[in-house]
DNA sequence: CCAGTTAGTTTCATCACAACACTAACGGGT
DNA sequence: ACCCGTTAGTGTTGTGATGAAACTAACTGG
């Protein structure tokens, strides 16, 4: 058995070049850095340029960095050559789950979306949905045949690869990556959504390299990851980012725990659809983009609960930069100004040292991350999978 | 100038041996894990036994590090010898700086107190203090001629050895560490108090060596420190760590900053001895445990606060352990009933996970962890001083 | 007292690295 | 147009750190 799962790590882990560590340290940097001069690269990781010409050369044959344009660094002098990672070289496969949908990406090194796909799960079964992964895996990486690692995300615990409680599917103790990794042959990283998708920010998004970072998540949940000292903040249990159900206003409507005026009580989609009595989340939207009085003011004071949640994280971790996103971001354009004013009463610092970065959002980000999940797990060789 | 500073940093630096990088991991790994044997230490640094060994010759031949006791680590073979530190090959100095006082403490290499002074401060002058540390530095270091660095710790914002801002003391971008270094001539470090005292526990307390850590402080003020994956956060702004005016109860007391109902309105050591209308923290603290109901519902509304504020940091980063101290800590032995209903009323996941580590706390430990700063730093390479 | 086992050290070949020296590419002055 | 100063990038080579292998040391149990 064990020599089992060996070969199916092998077998697995063929496409991916075996990298030294300082070749994806170089490679991390460009990444993260984007198009950048060598000497730049050399600075950041204390190392020569000698060396730094051995190890990208490796880069260049493994077809994984290219050279592209050049950029003057001073008046004078010959001008750096930008490196660029060469995206199209691999490619990675990235799901997220929900209670009864699977949503599905291809993703180049860079995590750009090259493919996608969403179906309703037909089972929330675990051999179902792995083996439903699996379909869409064969499905959509026809078309990519160097597919090099896979990244599942989902709302719920998550501790090394295994499932151990998620608030959609009922799942427990589910080794969930060993499992994907041995049905679709892939290195496979499982990670909490909210986790993946802080990472993905830090790596590719707004928070690209910085050594602090919050996100705040909202939407069908309340999600939050954080990124401190350059690395991203796992938890001792899986459980880190709970911030849901901090006490706003105790004479405010009660969650679904039983809190009276916690943040989820007016901030989550759900409760705000029925505080207005609303069809759906976008009925409430439009209400509010119309002008509805009740609807401003239950979004008001929904934004008022971020911006405590915000002020509050803040406070905790002072973070470089705080960004927000998440299905429920038209929250933020109803709302900006109650937001703030929910900043302002809960953050002690100057409000002006808190950069609150508002990211735009579609479905699609979620499965990108796992996507991410995925690049990030193979190239600090973590490959959580079928350990 | 420059050329000042730099011969003050070499002058000062010459008693502290020019260990390389991979030396000062080993003894960090001594220090941190106590007596322990080679084995163990090539594990954790990755390293082959004969580096090792090479290493630890150099550690002795300084006299950093000493052999004492064997340990049979199986039942057959050679016993290994464990490693300790030699506390005695070199000390500390550590200051600690309230709004009227001064403490100050020698420690050896181990964070262990050998001579410590309190005087009330002549001033609240920069120079003035600065003075007077100098004072207390000679008086102390004349037992002492190996002093190797200093530290000192003040509740404010600090960042690089800068004060931004002091409650106590109104100081605004004094540049402290840099002036300690020129007036004593060790290297010092300067950091606020609570992020100090947090590095402490990591190192030499009961958080010895945790991946994370939270450390709550209660008292005079109210203080929180993080240790996520193994390293402290630092804050981008020097503003971590403000737990103290999280929203409790809105029918409760007002705080300084207006604030109805916060942590703090109830928690500190000031705002109890208010609501009872006491004479000082020791005579509320007298009622209480005499079994006054007024004084038992004042601490126990102040215990419930205390727990918000565990539950609510716990949920945030899910650390391994949460440290409590400071000297509001009779309050805990009062109130711990209600403390863990706070717990239980805020912290998500099931209370089980959350190891509460009560640690019992002396003023001494203020300056103690100013020492321990100046180890951290001198081990580090970090001299914050004279940068 | 010897075999078996683990700890620690010595020796030595290997390898990665940075210093050095060189070529390449650019701007600007004459 | 050409040279010069400047910076980028790349071979070459000596140095130094490292781990594998072999060896010695220290202990237990038969």
């Amino acid at each position: 058995m064990s020599s089992g799962t060996r070969e199916g790590r092998a077998r697995a882990a063929a496409p991916w070049p075996q990298l030294p560590e300082a070749a994806r340290q170089v490679l991390l940097e460009v990444l993260i850095h984007g198009p950048i001069p060598r000497a730049e690269i050399a600075a950041r990781l204390q190392v020569s340029r000698p060396t730094l010409s051995r190890i990208t050369r490796q880069l260049f044959d493994d077809g994984l960095l290219v050279e592209g344009g050049t950029e003057l660094r001073s008046t004078t002098g010959r001008p750096s050559e930008l490196l660029h990672v060469n995206g199209a070289a691999r490619h990675f496969f990235g799901v997220k789950l929900t209670g009864d949908h699977l949503y599905a990406v291809v993703t180049d090194l860079t995590a750009e979306v090259v493919a996608s796909v969403a179906t309703p799960l037909r089972s929330a079964d675990v051999t179902e949905v792995v083996g439903q992964i699996t379909e869409v895996a064969a499905a959509l990486g026809a078309a990519f045949p160097d597919l090099t690692a896979a990244g599942v995300t989902l709302a719920g615990t998550v501790r090394s690869g295994s499932v151990h409680g998620s608030a959609y599917l009922d799942w427990s103790g589910v080794p969930l990556a060993g499992l994907v990794a041995e049905a679709t042959g892939l290195p496979t990283a499982v990670d909490n959504d909210v986790q993946a998708l802080t990472a993905a920010e830090h790596w590719f998004g707004a928070g690209a390299g910085l050594r602090s970072l919050v996100l705040v998540t909202i939407g069908v949940g309340i999600g939050c990851g954080l990124v401190l000292n350059g690395e991203l903040v796992e938890g001792a249990h899986g459980t880190v980012g709970r911030a849901a159900h901090l006490v706003v206003d105790q004479s405010g409507p009660v969650c679904d725990l039983g809190h009276r005026g916690c943040a989820a009580s007016y901030l989550l989609n759900a409760a705000i659809v029925r505080a207005l009595g609303a069809a759906d989340y976008a009925d409430a939207v439009a209400r509010a983009r119309a002008g509805d009085p009740a609807a401003r003011r239950v979004f008001g004071d929904a934004g008022f609960a971020l911006g405590i949640i915000i002020g509050t994280v803040a406070n905790l971790v002072d973070p470089q930069k705080v960004l927000l996103t998440g299905d429920g971001l038209p929250l933020y354009e109803v709302a900006a100004d109650r937001v703030r004013e929910g900043i302002g009463k809960s953050y002690e610092p100057d409000p002006a040292q808190l950069d609150l970065d508002v990211q735009s959002f579609d479905f699609g980000e979620w499965a990108r991350s796992g996507a991410a999940l995925a690049i990030r797990a193979a190239l600090t060789g973590r490959t959580a999978s079928a350990r």
